[in-house]
DNA sequence: CTTAGCACTCAGGGCTTTCGAGTGCTAAGC
DNA sequence: GCTTAGCACTCGAAAGCCCTGAGTGCTAAG
């Protein structure tokens, strides 16, 4: 898109205008900030307008950017947001309280993010590397109950307590461990078939039915590493936006939003950046044509990666939402490690 | 509150029938219900006015319920609303699918009855009685890396990997199961305390900073396990409700109920009922003055016990909504057990 | 005690008017 | 040739107004 200076600076101005105040954007108001008359300025966007990058929503009305017209301002326009120290500052503060598990360092990086852009925010997570069991463990709680541990190869551990129905002796036990150890470890799922489950029965001896029962843990476990995460975070910030004031507009984006599937299935930033913008009608669902998605990637380590993503009107505040958003993701794998969050604190004082 | 029968009778049409409409009741239409004439019913209702259980929008419409009519109308008007056969059908065959973990029991009675009532809903779970660790065992994984398991007095085991910052001797490890088993099982998690996890470092010689993280690891699960638990679903569902069209008062209530502390600290039934409906202003949180709560108390076995609850309007449907939440919190003993679900199929086909 | 009749009230919907922000176009100025 | 002042025009939003009709309370007759 070829522009002249003068219309960058301009649709840029209205942009950003708009995006603060949610009201179309006159000349008049143009002309005091850009220093030219507002005949001038309207001659300008008269050719942005033809140009597809702005539209009036009435005849007597300011402008407001088309969707083109954000996805320029987007892609050319955009000074990218440095956060302000304060910012950054809240921002390390809130991280700066240890997190323990995947679930809580997702549902606290998503309650951060939609606190602080106040649009929803999903967290999603999912161990990408295929993963298997590295090793089994049994250990006896008393005669009639079992514990079964498998470490896996992402480094996690999952356990289940198994109840026999007849007393167990110490030597199955270790048989068990063994036979299990030999046969059924980095497998993935679809070799733990019928036929290698009978030869472990057979191979064991055993007499209690365990075997099938430790076989199904592992099959559940792994079944269970797979599925994504998914973590929604201040849906209702969005009634605070105008352009969801018919409830009813709010109730088709929340109820969208507010099934995993769906959250699950939103695009992810390409190989080469780590935010992808999607404005408007750019997003496949219906239920998003008139709204903005905002995501980054980021990696814990481990083979465990996701996605951190806002959700808002079109009229957003991309270069902070974008600011905030990478920040957060690159931050969150120091607090996964359970390390003392120590970000670079960024940027100097913003414009405000 | 003594009321003559037929005064019972036009308390409880109108209630029912301002649940149904959201709309203030008149005389004309109940007197085609009733068989009595408008003026009659004008009477009446004029005292129902003065003896506060109807209020009148303005002079010139019909009377809807004040709470204390609402209250009224729960405490000894409203038939126990019988499940119909299709509903009853409908709830289990959804409780059918078989359940796996407490989470998943929880968000899934949640879900249903929030899509059965079209109310938000919250699932709470706590576990009462006081948990300890029964046991101890420690799996090393390789040389530098240890599993520490911890086997609770309720039956869950809980596990963390630890790594070693030098290769750890199996006779050590040894050691460390056999002075953690004698020393720091069946403890609350108050009398772990420094001087404790200091005379087991003794006690093991520990080399490696390990007992430490241990006793840490075993204070954590402790500290969790007491942590309750809070599921929120159906948020959106409000939106559905005129008395929530205005976007504030919807945001008012989804804030308030997005935050688990909250949740945690709405009331629960009495001892001997199993249903406790809040009507309006008998909520103490500010935010729910408006809004009513219905909560059912159900027990998993095992010290698991929780609430099931749902908010919407004072107008709301609390026949039905207690029906369906005792029924439920009643199921999910038998699911929670990994039980085919089988409840009695109640009552025959409702009025409608 | 019930009911028909009547005058009265008042929210809501529809219609009109007014207001003003903003526009495009033209003509004058630098 | 670009910029700007001026002007007529457009049209949504807000305000005012009227009308309608549902619903009321009261009274008097059955």
């Amino acid at each position: 898109m070829n522009l002249s200076d003068r219309k960058k600076q301009i649709l840029r101005t209205i942009v950003e205008y708009y995006i603060n105040t949610a009201e179309p954007v006159g000349s008049k108001a143009l002309s005091g900030e850009l220093g030219l008359s507002s005949a001038t300025i309207r001659n300008e966007m008269a050719e942005l307008t033809s140009m597809g990058l702005l539209e009036q929503p009435h005849t007597s009305a300011g402008r407001i950017p088309t969707p083109l017209g954000y996805r320029v301002y987007v892609n050319e326009l955009m000074n990218s947001h440095r956060l302000s120290i304060s910012e950054t500052e809240e921002i390390n503060k809130t991280m700066k309280v240890k997190m323990e598990q995947l679930d809580k360092v997702l549902s606290d990086a998503s309650r951060l993010v939609s606190d602080l852009t106040s649009y929803p925010t999903y967290a999603l997570a999912e161990t990408s590397a295929p993963v298997t069991i590295r090793r089994f463990d049994f250990i006896s709680v008393d005669q009639r109950t079992l514990i079964a541990v498998a470490m896996l190869s992402n480094n996690t551990v999952k356990n289940k307590l198994m109840n026999l129905t007849r007393p167990i002796d110490e030597n199955f036990i270790q048989k068990l461990g063994a036979v299990f150890n030999a046969n059924f470890t980095n497998l993935p799922e679809t070799e733990m078939d019928a036929t290698l489950i009978a030869s472990i029965e057979r191979a064991t001896g055993d007499i209690y039915g365990i075997v099938a029962s430790i076989a199904g843990f592992a099959i559940h476990v792994l079944s269970e590493t797979v599925t994504k995460k998914a973590i929604l975070t201040g849906t209702s910030h969005i009634l605070e936006h105008p352009e969801y004031r018919d409830w009813q507009k709010a109730q088709k984006l929340m109820n969208y939003l507010s099934d995993d599937g769906n959250v699950i299935r939103l695009p992810e930033p390409d190989d080469n950046s780590d935010v992808k913008i999607l404005i408007g009608p750019e997003n496949v669902a219906e239920e998003l044509k008139d709204s903005s998605v905002v995501v980054a990637k980021y990696d814990l380590g481990d083979g465990v990666k996701g996605l951190l993503g806002v959700v808002g009107p079109i009229r957003m505040d991309y270069a902070k939402v974008a600011a905030n958003l990478s920040y957060i993701a690159q931050g969150m794998k120091a607090i996964a490690e359970g390390k003392e969050t120590h970000l670079p604190v960024l940027g100097e004082k913003n414009e405000e």
